[in-house]
DNA sequence: CAATAATAAATGACTGTTCATTTATTCAAA
DNA sequence: TTTGAATAAATGAACAGTCATTTATTATTG
């Protein structure tokens, strides 16, 4: 079992189609760019991935793998079970640093809601983040971070829509950073479950 | 001012390409497949529009305009200003009332964020709801439906966001209706403002 | 030699767009 | 009223371009 030897490996493949998809948009992604982005033909990708359909689940697949291994972290660096919550969501959206990019990784995200064998992923994702999120808001309850008695599944899908929703009017109006707005957004949803505030 | 009439109105087509885009998503909107619904040519819809592209703009210039209509609406059939407020949110959805169909309106809203010509009616239609909301919150206010005192720029924002945000999760994990999860997404974030309430 | 990677060339299917032509309607003159 | 010119809409055919994919060939290793 021999052979001639790979002039790229896959993941700089499936990193030149997020780059890629992160400039053009997933519209706009031609097989032929992502090629000449890592110096082979399109039919080499074709060859390799199956498809252009292919080759996207595999970038999905890698995706979702990043994400549980980043949810997975222990974030022990932040002494704070809260800072680490909030640092947890402005790095799962570090790559989208510019309203563009958030938009065209977000189209792609759109993409993967209609296509049943991609939406697979996208769902993994979401469920890995959410059990990441419900995870330290458990914790900042029991470090009397936050409130005892704090619904904190519920919380939980609240800080996931409010993280989504954030970036979407960011990129809607354009004021600001994103970490800045998410820090700012989750600190006014977390406000009124915090323990040592009782009014204005 | 002579000649053919027109065999279809502009409202029409435009009607058919939103229909259109809500089925195969704007990646997968084609001009054959917009006359096809009309019963026209695609000829027809490039001289009528421009291009493709101009058929797309006055899409959005619609979809601003009718927006804007149904937030100028007093909505004087709610006795309360905060359930015209959810009811004004959940209008604002009624045509994506699949997660397929969210995801294609969003995939759109994602060509408008890229496309600097199509981003400004999108950020005219955040700005109209965006004032509607604050104008109802200051109603809610001033009605004693909410606390005296309460930032209602700040709550606009976030209610914007959580609106937004909602959406995309519901489109993800496919729980319920997303009439139903705005519902409870807004009494979510408009609960600690409430002035009855003081604790758990 | 055997096996895999990469390539080059070609194909087929779409696409948006342009052009010349036909069709339908209104306006104006006889 | 009737006729004919002017105007605009719609059509059908053809164009040019792009894209993913296939086929056949060459290169590079064990």
């Amino acid at each position: 079992m021999a052979g001639r030897p790979r002039a790229v490996d896959d993941a700089v493949i499936l990193r030149a189609t997020a780059e890629v998809i992160g400039r053009v948009g997933p519209a706009g992604l031609t097989l032929g760019a992502v090629a000449a982005e890592v110096g082979l033909v399109p039919a080499t990708l074709v060859q390799r991935f199956g498809s252009k359909h292919g080759l996207l689940v595999a970038l999905a697949r890698q995706s979702a793998q990043d994400a549980d291994a980043l949810h997975r972290q222990p974030a022990q660096r932040h002494t704070s079970a809260l800072a680490a919550l909030t640092a947890l969501l402005v790095e799962s959206t570090a790559l989208m640093d510019t309203p563009e990019r958030f938009a065209n990784h977000l189209a792609f995200l759109c993409m993967d809601l209609t296509d049943p064998q991609l939406h697979e992923h996208a769902l993994a994702i979401h469920r890995s983040r959410g059990e990441a999120v419900r995870h330290l808001l458990g914790r900042a309850v029991a470090e009397g971070e936050l409130r005892a008695g704090t619904d904190t599944a519920a919380l939980t899908g609240t800080i996931q829509a409010i993280t989504a929703g954030t970036g979407l009017t960011w990129a809607l109006d354009r004021h600001g950073t994103l970490p800045q707005r998410l820090r700012q957004a989750v600190a006014a949803v977390l406000r009124p479950h915090l323990p040592g505030t009782e009014d204005s």
